[in-house]
DNA sequence: TGGACAAGTAACGTGTGTTA
DNA sequence: TAACACACGTTACTTGTCCA
C-alpha cells in the first residue's frame, strides 16, 4: 500500500506522520510520501498513492474540501487531535472517509486504512466512476448518467448528488451539506438544500427514479441506493410512484450532531 | 385533533456569462 | 454593450409530520 502523509497542522507542517501512524506503517509494510499541505496537489499529481492520512489538531474540512474540487478521488482519512461530533461530521460531509483520534491503536489504525483502501477499489467503484445499479457518476466529467442518459444538473446539484453517492448508506444533515458544498464561503439559508434537493428529484424523477433521496424529518437527507436497482431488482414499495410533494421517510432517527459519523460506510 | 414546525415546490429577483 | 439565458438564492405558500 501507498501512503501519502499530509500535514496541516504547525506540529507536522511537512507531513512528518505521528507516533500513531509512524507505527502502523512499520506494521503495515506500508511505502510513505509526506508533503505539507502547501504542496499536497502537486504531490497528489505526480506520486500515485492508495490512501492520504491528513494529521490535523483539529477536523478541518477546507484541505478536505480542496482535494476533492481538485477532482482527486483518493480515500482520506484524517487523524486529529481534538474533534466535536460537529467538525467530524463536517469533514465526512466534505469528502473524508474517516476520521480518528490520534489516540487510536496503531493496529487498528492499519485495518481502518487497510479497510478504505480494499473498499474504495472494490465492485463498481472505480477512481473516477461510482456505479450503482442504473446510476452512474462520473467525478472526471462532473457527470451523473441513468441508465446511460446524462443528467443535466448545475454545479451545485452536482456536488450535491455526488457527495449523496460518496456518502450512501449515511445520513447527511443540511448543515453538513452546505459546509461541503460552501467549505470557505459565506453559506446561505439552509432552505437551499430544500430547493437544490427539490431540483435534483424533479430531474430524476423525468428519468424514472422516483424516491433518489430518503428525507429523515428534523435530521436530513440519505441517499436511497433502492431506487436505482434495475427494475426486478427493486422491492415492491419503490416501484410504487411517489407523490409529487413525496415525504420518503417520515422515521425518525436516532437523534444527535454527528449524524454522519459512527454510521457504517458507504462503499461496498 | 389541532397547532407548531419541517419539508416540498413554484415563482421570482439577482448576478454572471455568452453572444450578436 | 445590450439582450438573453442560465444558475443560484430567497420568498411565499402548500403539504406532511410531530406532539401535546
Amino acid at each position: 500500500m501507498r501512503l501519502i502523509c499530509i500535514g496541516d497542522s504547525q506540529k507536522n507542517a511537512d507531513g512528518r506522520p505521528c507516533s500513531t501512524l509512524s507505527e502502523a506503517i512499520s506494521k503495515g509494510h506500508i511505502s510513505l510520501r509526506i508533503t505539507g499541505k502547501e504542496g499536497v496537489l502537486s504531490a497528489l499529481r505526480h506520486f500515485p498513492s492508495d490512501i492520504a492520512v491528513i494529521q490535523q489538531i483539529q477536523p478541518n474540512p477546507m484541505l478536505v474540501q480542496m482535494i476533492r474540487n481538485n477532482r482527486f478521488s483518493i480515500p482520506i482519512l484524517i487523524i486529529t487531535r481534538e474533534s466535536t461530533a460537529e467538525s467530524v461530521a463536517a469533514v465526512l460531509a466534505a469528502g473524508a472517509d474517516d476520521c480518528v483520534p490520534i489516540t487510536m491503536d496503531p493496529v487498528e489504525l492499519l485495518a481502518r486504512l487497510r479497510a478504505i483502501v480494499r473498499r474504495v477499489s472494490g465492485v463498481g467503484v472505480t477512481s473516477q466512476t461510482i456505479t450503482i445499479g442504473r446510476l452512474m457518476l462520473r467525478e472526471d466529467t462532473r457527470e451523473v448518467l441513468v441508465d446511460d442518459d446524462m443528467v443535466p444538473l448545475t454545479h451545485n446539484e452536482y456536488d450535491i448528488m455526488s457527495l449523496m453517492v460518496r456518502r450512501r448508506g449515511n445520513l447527511l444533515n443540511k448543515s453538513a451539506i452546505l459546509a461541503a458544498l460552501y467549505a470557505d464561503r459565506e453559506k446561505p439559508a439552509s432552505k437551499t438544500v430544500d430547493v437544490m434537493v427539490c431540483r435534483i428529484r424533479q430531474k430524476l424523477r423525468k428519468r424514472g427514479i422516483q424516491t433518489p433521496f430518503k428525507t429523515s424529518w428534523g435530521m436530513g437527507y440519505r441517499l436511497n441506493e433502492e431506487a436505482f436497482l434495475p427494475f426486478g431488482a427493486r422491492h415492491e414499495d419503490d416501484m410504487e410512484f411517489a407523490p409529487s410533494s413525496a415525504r420518503e421517510s417520515s422515521m425518525p432517527i436516532t437523534a444527535g450532531g454527528n449524524i454522519t459519523a459512527g454510521l457504517p460506510d458507504q462503499h461496498q
